[in-house]
RNA sequence: CGCGGGAUGGAGCAGUCCGGUAGCUCGUCAGGCUCAUAACCUGAAGGUCGCAGGUUCAAAUCCUGCUCCCGCAACCA
């Protein structure tokens, strides 16, 4: 039996299109997803949509929709950006499903059943523009001496009957599940902040709202619906069938990967944790809070207006190139920063100059000198040595690394056996073998179809498209084509016993020009 | 004393936890090759690792102090 594996991303507020930081954390749960498949592993990979809240009920009202009417349509952009980029999902869920609802009001009802939920009172000072309670502190004075909120929106002093979460009590357990499972919350420096934090203290939450009814209703006070993250947070464990004792429940639960952006960690590392805990269910085994996209170094912000589309960078530099350049050159989570040029420069150098020409150059010479036909031959120490180099890299350093999240060391390690494999080409000649020793040439040539194969299986998580049509050309058997398959011995033998020949090779990642700005003096 | 991240050859980064020849990609320069996507290979130049102290036989790495940059309100991963 296969093991499973189950991960997911943040689900998003759709109150607006995706973003290029929406599809950086798809693109980097669809590679983990991907890369879990080819490892033997049943994955099961989820994302979705989060669609109660104030925001988006104000917003429809506006477009003289119903809430459920925007949610549905706002939706399908990021389903659309999931398609476009290849995101491997398995179920896109949106937190107004009725299932959603179900499983919400089942884990408020296990919590109330522990005795963690209270009815009190909320005071505060309430901006309604901002759905937001702030401290008297964070107040700002207006013109005529009037209480504002930080963002200069009006405030008015509220009392509010909500439900209170018992978080106080969930310190020292969370404090002890860091201590005691540092592997929960990850990179370290974000463990770190939480610890921190937690230490510092917890308040009860408020975790029901009376002031609009566009979200979950709480179990038996009707007129309360569930804050935002009461909801939120339970959609991973609705997509599995909770609270039923489903198969698929038993199975995938606890998570293996909550994957999120390091701004909702605390929800992720405290809240969640704690809810579960009290609801009495498994907790996930890893949060993991990945760094910000910054665009040429400054944070994106629709008031900058340096927001970026995505869709707009896929057509542009086409979808494998986006994604490689995405876990290449962004330390997994530290924050990174991107740019049209550097997308372009990446691609270029690494997929198209070193890769992309290794592959079209190697199938070509086999395709014109032995008629694409594959041979058995008797291996040098050259030989040896390189695909020793290369099936190091391929199955054993990148499995390792990306196991461990480490993209950009595991891609560093595939480059290395493609500069290697440049390299034997070089040094072997096969060109000039041709005349001299036809019977090495086929030798080097069968050496590098060999090691071309193993990269290309390596990094079929990151680029799938591509490195499928390299495979197809050669011949590699869908099925034949998970790392498991690395250190099969018989796939070459089964490929000449049944007279596989190669095609006229078709060149799988294009040059990209610069984009024009870039020439431009700014 | 609010919290955190960062400062490493022209550019972008790794290395810092567990001190010991400063590494990678791009760019530049010089050679080579011609199978290949004007691609590939070799070599070279270029850094007192933000500043100042300290510990040590030895510090990019540990300690102390300081400077500068970026996040920490919203849209938002």
């Amino acid at each position: 039996m296969a093991q499973p594996y189950y991960i997911t991303t943040a689900i998003s507020y759709p109150n607006g299109r995706p973003h290029i930081g929406h599809g950086y954390e798809a693109i980097a749960a669809d590679v983990i997803a991907r890369f879990q498949r080819l490892m033997g592993r049943d994955v099961r990979f989820q994302t979705g949509t989060d669609v109660h809240g104030l925001k988006m009920y104000q917003k429809a009202r506006e477009l003289d929709i119903t809430p459920a009417q925007l949610a549905s349509e706002m939706s399908q952009y990021f389903i659309d950006m999931c398609d476009r980029l290849n995101i491997s999902y398995d179920r896109f869920i949106q937190t107004s499903e009725e299932e959603h609802h179900r499983a919400s009001r089942a884990i408020w009802d296990a919590m109330a059943a522990n005795g963690d939920l209270y009815l009190d009172r909320y005071e505060g000072w309430y901006s309604v523009r901002d759905e937001a309670y702030y401290d008297e502190k964070e107040l700002i004075a207006g013109e005529g001496g009037e209480n504002l909120s930080p963002q200069g929106t009006p405030v008015e002093w509220t009392v509010e009957e909500s439900w209170f979460f018992r978080l106080s009590s969930y310190q020292q357990p969370l404090l002890a599940l860091y201590r005691d499972n540092p592997e929960f919350l990850q990179p370290d420096s974000r463990r770190n902040e939480i610890v921190n934090f937690v230490s510092g203290g917890l308040n009860d939450l408020s975790v029901s709202r009376t002031s609009f009814d566009w979200g979950v209703k709480v179990p038996g006070s009707e007129d309360h619906v569930m804050y935002v993250w009461v909801d939120a947070l339970t959609n991973y464990i609705t997509g599995l069938g909770y609270p039923d004792e489903t198969e698929l429940f038993g199975k995938f639960w606890p998570a293996d990967l909550h994957l999120i952006g390091k701004d909702i960690v605390r929800f992720h590392a405290v809240y969640w944790p704690a809810f579960l805990m009290s609801a009495g269910v498994a907790l996930p085994r890893q949060v993991f809070g990945h760094g910000f996209l910054l665009n040429k170094g400054e944070k994106m912000s629709k008031s900058v207006g340096n927001v970026v589309d995505p869709l707009a960078l896929a057509d542009a530099f086409g979808v494998d190139q986006l994604r490689y350049f995405l876990l290449r050159e962004v330390s997994f989570g530290q924050d990174g920063s991107y740019s049209p040029e550097a997308i372009v420069r990446t691609a270029n150098a690494d997929l198209a100059n070193s890769f992309g020409n290794l592959a079209q150059r190697s199938l070509s010479m086999i395709f014109k000198n032995m008629d694409g036909a594959l041979v058995r031959t008797a291996d040098n120490d050259a030989d040896r040595q390189l695909l020793d180099l290369v099936l190091g890299a391929t199955g054993t350093e990148l499995p390792k690394e990306f196991a461990a999240l480490n993209f950009s060391q595991g891609l560093e390690a595939w480059m290395r056996a493609v500069f290697a494999c440049n390299q034997y080409v070089d040094e072997q000649a096969p060109w000039a073998l041709k005349k001299s020793d036809p019977e090495r040439m086929q030798a080097v040539l069968m050496t590098l179809f060999r090691a071309v194969r193993a990269l290309a299986i390596a990094i079929q998580p990151v680029v799938p498209e591509a490195a499928a049509r390299l495979l197809d050309q050669m011949g590699i058997a869908p099925d034949q084509r998970d790392f498991a398959s690395l250190s099969d011995p018989d796939w070459m033998s089964a490929l000449i016993d049944g007279d596989f020949r190669l095609e006229q090779p078709q060149p799988i990642f294009p040059r990209l020009d610069m984009p024009e700005e870039a020439e431009q003096p700014s």
